[in-house]
DNA sequence: GCACTATTATAAATAATACTTATAGTATTT
DNA sequence: AAATACTATAAGTATTATTTATAATAGTGC
């Protein structure tokens, strides 16, 4: 518990000694009598093998080892009395720090790349993790710090997560752009229906927001591909006449054709979720500007 | 005799339990038991008011606070490691320290000015404080580190006292350079002891080493102003058919004439003096060389 | 030079607290 | 669901820091 077998507490009194040169000023400062004083500097003696203070006059004058030693002594102490005293501080200058977040592939597709970039202008010595946290997960991770942010469409409901809607786009129908649909005006619902969907989800059952308002008007759509990860969609849909029913955001990103859809379903949404410990942390406030940005960034640059 | 009211030595334990991830095993790389790591980190955590580590998995994660405070305590940390563990060493680039030394007028003007020069290109940021400490109390000033370095013709013989010859120089009469004698060739004995003689010395009584060499031959001066800077000297010559026995570096320097002493004396020298406590120390030793150079220039300067 | 003052060092006793062993509690893993 | 691995708590012990009281020492003033 000390390093070097030196009590780091002795520091404090050889720094007092130091600016008040005399142990019973020093006590005074520091709070103690001045035979702990003088049993401190003793033990400092042992340590350094080095007189350190000598009597002279009204006082005690540094050795010149302790002159050598007090310049590191300060320093230390100084950045330590700072550091304790003044409230948490971020600079992204200086900061070498890892931030962990949880995002869905879509999501990496649509702002890592602009987040990383705003990330390393102003934080070059900082650096991302990306790595998807389950959403059965997320409340404990985050709770855990084992991530700092998630992003997700339903993040957890629990008083201690924080979250916040960074990113809104309508549902569309996409295809690829020689599709016999592109020719077409509207898509009707029938004909929405006799499509060959692709349907992407992490979990290994169940459907999405379409097919939820589909059930409402009793009636279903036909998957015949189930695949966990979106940025694979765009070579199948290149390839087939498959559909993807889809945000226009990624359609427009990833160069596919579109049709609004022929029925009501409430728009994707994704929030940002954080743990309230981290709430007012001042790195995790500095990176949630920059994720809101790029988001943002993100649907305009595709819309 | 802690710093904040907070236990310095915990911040050692902090900091083995941030690189290990587990206060397990902190307690074994600090060498403690678990239970005596969890109490250090309560401790801690009362202090930081946060949890600081989060249990999760096999070990434990930092809390963002944690990640806040890291940087610092191990800045801190790698700072006194560092400074405790290698021997003393001296940066002139960046030590703020200051040197006290004892000199007598005519080494001040002798070699304080190619010091401080030296001293300042090297170390912008050393000072130096010249204060004229009595030959009696030498010993003591130098013992009690209240002066680092003493020069003196006659420095105090004792053991823990070092000494280094750094300055020698013949003694010679100086005058104005449009007195009468200026047209001599020579100087005789009997002129030298017909003139008016000023005599420099911190003593209130007693010759110089001139006085001396005249006693042996059983012959006297006759010494019209006694004072006791050798700087007031030159305008008092100027002004007046005064003579000055002093060092030929001297009267080069004062821009007087001189001639060659009619009578065998000793040279005047001047010796460099320290405590053998700061005979190794590095701060010591690099001004020591200054110091030296710092002379051996003036007497090439003034030759 | 001697007494007086101011300061540091030492001694003994006390108070504080850090550490250990033993055990309980709590996640995670298989 | 049991086992494992780790952290937290409790009680007791040992250590050590601190205090009061006193001695020793150096410097100051008359």
């Amino acid at each position: 518990m000390k390093l070097n077998n030196l009590d780091l507490n002795l520091l404090v009194v050889f720094n007092a000694i130091y600016t008040e040169g005399s142990l019973t000023k020093a006590g005074e400062i520091v709070g103690i009598t001045q035979p702990a004083v003088s049993s401190a500097l003793s033990k400092l003696r042992d340590y350094f093998d080095d007189p350190l203070f000598i009597r002279v006059g009204q006082g005690v004058q540094p050795t010149a080892k302790t002159e050598n030693i007090i310049i590191h002594v300060r320093e230390a102490l100084s950045i330590l009395q700072k550091s304790l005293e003044t409230p948490d501080a971020f600079d992204p200058a200086e900061s070498s720090r890892t931030f962990k977040l949880s995002l869905n592939d879509i999501s990496e597709g649509r702002v890592l790349p602009i987040l990383i970039d705003k990330v390393h202008n102003q934080a070059p010595k900082v650096s991302l993790s990306s790595y998807y946290t389950r959403r059965d997960d997320l409340q404990h991770a985050l709770a855990a710090n084992e991530i700092c942010f998630a992003v997700d469409p339903f993040p957890p409901s629990d008083s201690e997560i924080k979250k916040e809607l960074i990113f809104e786009d309508e549902f569309v129908c996409g295809f690829r752009k020689d599709h016999k649909l592109a020719k077409e005006k509207n898509l009707s619902i029938e004909q929405y229906l006799d499509l060959d969907h692709i349907h992407i989800s992490g979990r290994k059952r169940g459907g999405a927001l379409v097919d939820n308002a589909l059930a409402k008007l009793q009636l279903d759509r036909k998957i015949i591909l189930r695949a966990q990860h979106y940025l694979i969609t765009p070579e199948v849909l290149n390839s087939s006449d498959m559909v993807l029913t889809c945000t226009k955001s990624f359609a427009n990103k990833h160069d596919l054709a579109y049709k609004t859809l022929p029925f009501e379903v409430a728009p994707s949404q994704f929030f940002l979720a954080w743990h309230q410990s981290n709430d007012t942390d001042p790195g995790c406030m500095w990176l949630r500007e920059l994720i809101k940005d790029s988001f943002a960034e993100a649907k305009s640059r595709w819309h």
